[in-house]
DNA sequence: TTCTCTCATGTGATTTTATAACATAATGAT
DNA sequence: ATCATTATGTTATAAAATCACATGAGAGAA
């Protein structure tokens, strides 16, 4: 299922596919019937989508997709869907791209920080927090109530480096 | 020039803004001189604009400003001139706003962060860095190598909390 | 100066991203 | 079964950004 050649997207490591679109999936209808959340045929369609393409994805090409699986055709539908998903934290959304991602660490409670490759456009999702770092300092020096954060970097992740340096 | 009761957008104090747009738009004449950059008269209007505005503002909206002082009115006019200003550091991109901001340290070399209230819109700058933080140490265990940071906290400023508080 | 090369600007058209507004349908509660 | 709520489908439009190409202004060489 795997091409062993392909770079990973979403953590710069490569893992058993298949099975990693089923357990998000799966623990996506878990949390969802806990919490009294409705992932609808649709926003499981997204979702699902999102893990397959393991990778950003603009709205409108998840649109595309959605319309070829016989789901609504017009962009409201893939956006409120993201929106779900995106509220609820399964998936996020990359600001810098315009594009959202399946969410790397499902379940926990997280502000999560992005690795963007500028050259093969994969996207890592690393685990960050509203407090610690510069950021949460220069807020608490200004007295600013923090409630969600994006932090992004943009560079070049350890494969496209070792290409780069032959 | 500056009235005492509206907030003041950049950094959540009041100042005399008139000499502080001054001062800003000399320092880049300045810069742009010592490092064999033109601060064409669009680049040095829309620089301006942002340092007038105080806050983030959208490229139509500066736009809009330009063609009332008889500059051209296409996108592109604006567009090219705030990618100049944030290329070279004068002005920066508010990624979840898709607006944009004069820098409030000029000349530094800095990776920003940005606190953006959402009752009020004001948009305050403060210092980050690359390595340090959540971020700085995940990229380093992935072997990420960080090129430019997008770091932004949404909330409520000093100010709106107060209000909101009553 | 005048030529020329380069970089910047002006303009029209288009693409990409996102939302508004409203009708219809499905779901859950009573 | 009814009703209120929430989700979906669809049309239309708004907002943000870029492409392509023609014109113009500035720096350096002849």
């Amino acid at each position: 299922m795997t091409s062993p050649t392909s770079p990973d997207p979403v953590g710069f490591q490569h893992h058993d596919h298949a099975a990693c679109v089923h357990a998000a999936l799966d623990e996506a209808d878990r949390q969802c019937a806990q919490e009294g959340l409705r992932l609808t045929a649709v926003r499981r369609k997204v979702l699902e989508i999102l893990l397959q393409g393991h990778r950003a994805m603009g709205a409108y090409e998840v649109l595309d997709i959605l319309r070829e699986d016989g789901f609504g055709s017009q962009p409201p539908v893939a956006y409120r869907a993201l929106d779900f998903l995106v509220t609820h934290g399964f998936a996020h959304k990359i600001e810098r791209l315009n594009a959202f991602v399946a969410c790397a660490h499902p379940g926990a409670r997280h502000s999560p920080a992005f690795m963007i490759c500028r050259l093969c456009q994969s996207v890592a999702e690393a685990q960050s927090s509203q407090e610690a770092g510069p950021l949460g300092d220069a807020a608490r020096a200004a007295g600013f109530h923090v409630e969600q954060t994006v932090v992004e970097a943009e560079g070049v992740c350890p494969a496209c480096a070792l290409k780069e340096a032959k």
